[in-house]
DNA sequence: GTTATTATCAACATTATTGTAGATAATGAG
DNA sequence: CTCATTATCTACAATAATGTTGATAATAAC
């Protein structure tokens, strides 16, 4: 009658690589739903289907799993917005693109969450993104005005991107943006930095 | 010789509301240093010197002293920028002040945990908000320009100062400010926000 | 002083989460 | 088929956080 609770369903055994991308892919979503509460041993297990002891056998630790997720994440940022300035030539496009590819796919949140998470390493200003940024600014410098202003140009959609990326829509309603104002709004800002 | 551990240390009786002052204060030391996981019921205890019973006694439980704490600081923060903006009268100074308001205090913080959080009630776009944005872009769009645009620019400081009060050390760092042109920031933008 | 109130605490109970250990089964190699 | 490897599971242990309870002591009112 099957009275005890065996479950009798089959295991299934993955490659460690399917097992670690299928745990990070679940782990992106909840951290995008949730929040870093999400990125707990239990809840991604059993959002992955498996159990817990598994996740803890493919990466050592709770904090070993967040901290690979997190880098993963990184890196896919970083070549996000690389590969999206590398073929741009004028600078109000570079400056477009930025912006856009920050804040796109919770890349915004993903590092409000870095520099918000006291425990997390903190971001590495390594070699790479150091360069990139500074081919950016030479680039804008180049074409007109001061390097400073440069800079501020730059940061300026950097922060802006940020914030839109966090609490974009929320605000959006609080200014009382329409979502078709809301859509218009890189392509006015482009267009307003051009204008310096 | 004093071999067990009982502790002679009197007890100090708190008013009611010195006592959740005290517990308020703390907290939000901790939400600034260490993000929402400083604001559990222990920690917050074993820093302002109490059992966490009595935190318990005077919130009812964590989530409601979390949410106490956030209301708090939430209104606070919007007192700070009507009270900024009541007696500014041209449209740049008022960008200004609110930028500066935004972006100072954790108030970016702040914002980013209540639209990072699942669990948070999210953020009320209340009356008096929405009203208080509506004086904003009124007045902007009364001087020059068209609504639309009124709206973009709010809504680019608005964006921006949040992005600055999470990010703005790192990204500053990133894009290679030194220390005085970041503190310049706030004026370049709105001078620049001013030849639109 | 006596009493009533209640802020405070220590100790316990409960729950959630993390991590560990040993058993089991899926898969590939031979 | 047989064997070795190891991904996976269940069950347990350890830890931490939350919330509850009953006792205690500080303070105010009388």
């Amino acid at each position: 009658m099957n009275v005890n609770n065996k479950s009798n369903k089959k295991r299934r055994r993955r490659t460690p690589e399917e097992a670690r991308a299928s745990i990070m892919e679940v782990a992106a979503e909840r951290l995008g739903r949730l929040g870093l509460d999400g990125l707990n041993i239990s809840g991604v297990a059993k959002a992955a289907g498996m159990s817990h002891a598994t996740v803890i056998h493919h990466f050592g630790s709770t904090g070993a799993m967040r901290e690979a997720l997190l880098q993963k994440m990184t890196r896919e940022l970083l070549s996000d917005v690389m590969e999206a300035l590398q073929h741009e030539q004028s600078a109000d496009k570079v400056l477009e693109r930025l912006f856009s590819t920050l804040s796109r796919d919770g890349h915004g949140k993903l590092l409000a969450w870095l520099a918000l998470d006291s425990q997390l390493a903190g971001f590495d200003s390594t070699t790479s993104t150091g360069d990139l940024f500074k081919n950016i600014i030479d680039s804008i410098a180049s074409e007109s005005g001061s390097r400073t202003d440069a800079k501020h140009q730059v940061y300026l959609v950097a922060v802006a991107a940020l914030g839109l990326g966090i609490c974009g829509e929320v605000l959006a309603k609080l200014v009382g943006l329409s979502e078709k104002e809301a859509g218009q709004f890189p392509s006015w800002l482009a267009e307003h930095l051009q204008t310096l």
